[in-house]
DNA sequence: CTATTTTAGCTAATTATATTAACCATTATA
DNA sequence: TATAATGGTTAATATAATTAGCTAAAATAG
């Protein structure tokens, strides 16, 4: 009994596993060595193994995500806000490479509490969506048109899959100005 | 000298494993089993194993996508062959959840390869955009914000990580429509 | 048509990682 | 202070990937 381990320290270091050498370096071994414990130790910790440490590996970059967004969003409105919320998604997956692949990845195998997982990011964004005027209808499609763009833009970036030389930046700012445009022209057009 | 293997054969398998029974059993041994062989037999069609075998699977993938979206958009000029290009996307990712995954999945350790794997979409893309009123940097910002959501959206959508109730097409056609404006807004407005 | 080489498969052995079982010392608590 | 819970250990087991060495069928050279 030295290392005193807990499941956040635990997570913790697998999120730095995944940023610093890749998601596939996120195995009980190397997690183990780096704390300086054997691998069956982690189970005392988590019972479902790597499976389950994947499950809330996700849910800590969900959550962690969520403070980001919700952190800048405070003090803004409408189109600041949203902008705001949009370039600190894009700025955690940069930062965070491994672990928003892992956010990504497994997601697959737990839809449900990927479900709970991102509510919280979706609910800022309604937040903020509620001071303009738009109905219910609306904001859900909007959110899930920012939630999508937004997952797949950082997603391809990160991955170097955008070959062009052209600047990143501007065509980030490009998107969310056609998306925020769209935004306005279903409103009167007016306010911003 | 039985089973008659190739690597074309192979891949399709992989690619069927993927879509009908998820892709964490696209593993060798439940390929060979499928195919009537011995996990080492696979070796002397994919030298590189199962990493080599999952690029490739990939890059099929990407084909695959290329050659549907190209059809759709032959015979279809501006919004309709968008339109068309982006519900074959969407189409595509639903009807091969899988393969899609895959493709996703297996990018970052490959962005060289990656790169060459969505050129092919890029192109067409590309191609219906010429007939619009724009300049090259509008049309990369254009394609990649494409990308982006089309990526994004049928990869949330295909994990169930849209949880409200609210129709998914209409989410989908809005957001297209959305676009669609931004690109009006940047020529005279007029011809669609 | 036969001899030879290549090919595509096989079995057996090795390696790597996850996982389980059984054990033990320390900490916390009755 | 006795005892139970906790968080670690080592040893054993399971599964999948991979490698090595072998072999028969198929293709090809003569």
């Amino acid at each position: 009994m030295k290392a005193g381990l807990n499941r956040t320290t635990i997570i913790e270091m697998a999120a730095n596993i995944a940023d610093e050498r890749g998601i596939a370096d996120v195995t009980l071994k190397v997690l183990a060595a780096e704390l300086g414990v054997k691998p069956p130790s982690l189970y005392k910790h988590f019972n479902g193994g790597l499976d389950e440490l994947n499950k809330e590996l996700m849910l800590y970059g969900w959550r962690f995500l969520e403070s980001k967004i919700t952190k800048v969003a405070i003090g803004r409105a409408k189109d600041d806000a949203i902008m705001a919320i949009c370039y600190a998604y894009r700025n955690f997956a940069a930062e965070h490479k491994g672990l928003f692949e892992a956010m990504q990845w497994y997601n697959m195998y737990q839809s449900e509490e990927h479900l709970q997982a991102t509510q919280g990011m979706v609910s800022v964004f309604f937040q903020v969506l509620d001071s303009y005027e738009l109905n219910e209808e609306q904001k859900v499609h909007i959110v899930r048109m920012f939630r999508g763009f937004l997952q797949g833009f950082s997603s391809i970036e990160s991955h170097g899959g955008y070959g062009n030389p052209l600047s990143l930046n501007d065509s980030f700012d490009f998107a969310l100005k056609t998306i925020l445009n769209g935004i306005h022209d279903l409103q009167g057009g007016i306010e911003k």
